[in-house]
RNA sequence: GGACGGGUGGGUGAGUGGCUAAAACCAGCAGACUGUAAAUCUGCCGCUCCUUGCGGGCUACGGAGGUUCGAAUCCUCCCCCGUCCA
């Protein structure tokens, strides 16, 4: 078995250090996943990303589908080879498309139809379609498709939701298996995904009806869009406390840096978040003293690295007034060095988070960030 | 010397009698961004006053006069700039 999760290390929180293992390398959890939807990561190359020292990054089985497409890239030997990714990959299922693509697409019991936001033709991703797309893609994990709505959402909304979510995810799992046992050994694993809004109790019977189809991995999905820090907290604590301890939890697309501790704290093993890219291109830099707004004109002759406390190759070497002079200017650049340093930062948590879980550091870690990033930039 | 064309807010440049403090874009200033339709989007961008309101006052379309209830827009003269002819 090629797959494996251990727990290395508890802490007085439900915080877990562990170790999953996959057949592209062994991963320190909790990992934050950098997400590189089409198969890059926005301003990154994969060297880059070695260098930084990601270990498991996320693709997106819609936008792979749509283009190039997964048949070609089946062809060209799987998306770790085609992307010359030695690391590895998470592809989330289009889920995440059923929400933020909410005006092209329409949900049946059979799936989602989605109008492609590229070229207008139209799609039907079902579960089934959802797990072989990955199955082709051929990365390490794969998740099912659900239903993720926006929050608040109407009870009855959300129940719709669980429900489909549920049934998809036993259509997923059966399909995946089959599919995945016809071509030998299979080699990737497969997570279902908790939905249920803010309702704790839906929360709660989703996380139950996941539960009895066996997964490898939960993830915990449809947080962090628009319901306040506390409630996805809430949220995440009350379904983390359901999942089984032996199997890597996943909450998916999180979180601001000062928050991603909190997560952990709850007993999370897995994030990912397009902020630390996303914000990079828009010349927001997370610091360890809070964000800094690379554009603004306080910085035009700051000579100063964009972190003084940090160690990754953009901070040893230039300036905010070169950061910024380069967002002025339109230059490519900037997003570039802007995103590797946003994306070391988030590395760099985890890794610090890491090490706190066991010492009891986990909470004072959380709260100097939350301060940090309450007074905001130097 | 002559003939045309043109001078608009930091820039480019619409506007040819009132709905114009004056389009749009750029620059400038500030903000947002959470499983990426995002190198995107939003707000401000003449000065000033206050009870901050789809509020008041002032200044403004090269300059000076004029026509008109009303002018960036029409008329006269002047000053600049461009092209062409001598």
């Amino acid at each position: 078995m090629s797959f494996a999760f251990e727990i290395e290390k508890t802490d007085p929180t439900p915080a877990r250090r562990g170790r999953l293992r996959t057949p592209h390398g062994t991963i320190a959890t909790p990992v934050f996943m950098p997400v590189g939807t089409a198969a890059a990561v926005k301003g990154l190359t994969q060297e880059a990303l070695e260098e930084l020292g990601a270990s498991l990054i996320l693709a997106n089985t819609y936008h792979l589908y749509l283009r190039p497409g997964h048949e070609l890239i089946r062809k060209l030997g799987g998306l770790h080879h085609f992307m010359s990714w030695r690391g590895a990959i998470l592809t989330d299922s289009g889920g995440y498309q059923v929400f933020s693509l909410s005006g092209l697409r329409k949900v049946t019991e059979d799936g989602v139809r989605f109008r492609s936001h590229l070229d207008g033709s139209e799609h039907l991703l079902t579960p089934e379609k959802a797990a072989e797309v990955q199955l082709a893609l051929g990365s390490d994990i794969a998740m099912v498709l659900d239903e993720c709505i926006a929050t608040p959402a109407p009870r009855e909304l959300a129940e719709a939701a669980v429900k489909r979510t549920t049934e998809w995810a036993g259509r997923a799992r059966t399909h995946f298996l089959e599919y995945g046992k016809r071509n030998g050994e299979l080699a990737q694993w497969q997570f279902a995904i908790v939905q249920g809004a803010t309702f704790p109790d839906l929360r709660r019977q989703s996380a139950r009806q996941l539960l009895e189809l066996d997964f490898p991995g939960y993830a915990v999905g449809g947080l962090a869009v628009g319901e306040p820090h506390a409630v996805t907290c809430e949220i995440a604590g009350e379904v983390t406390s359901l999942l089984p301890q032996d199997r890597p939890r996943y909450l998916m697309g999180v979180g601001r840096p000062e928050q991603i501790a909190d997560y952990v704290a709850l007993g999370i093993d897995m994030m990912d978040c397009v902020l630390p890219t996303r914000a990079a291109r828009h010349a927001c830099l997370y610091t360890s003293e809070g964000r800094v707004l690379i554009k603004n004109a306080r910085y035009a002759q700051d000579q100063r690295p964009i972190d003084a406390q940090c160690a990754c190759s953009v901070c040893r070497r230039y300036s905010r007034a070169y950061l910024r002079h380069l967002f002025a200017a339109g230059e490519i650049t900037a997003a570039i060095l802007a995103t590797h340093h946003n994306v070391h930062f988030y590395l760099d948590i985890m890794r610090q988070i890491r090490e706190a879980i066991g010492f009891g550091n986990l909470a004072k870690f959380s709260s100097a960030m939350h301060a940090r990033y309450a007074e905001g930039p130097a």
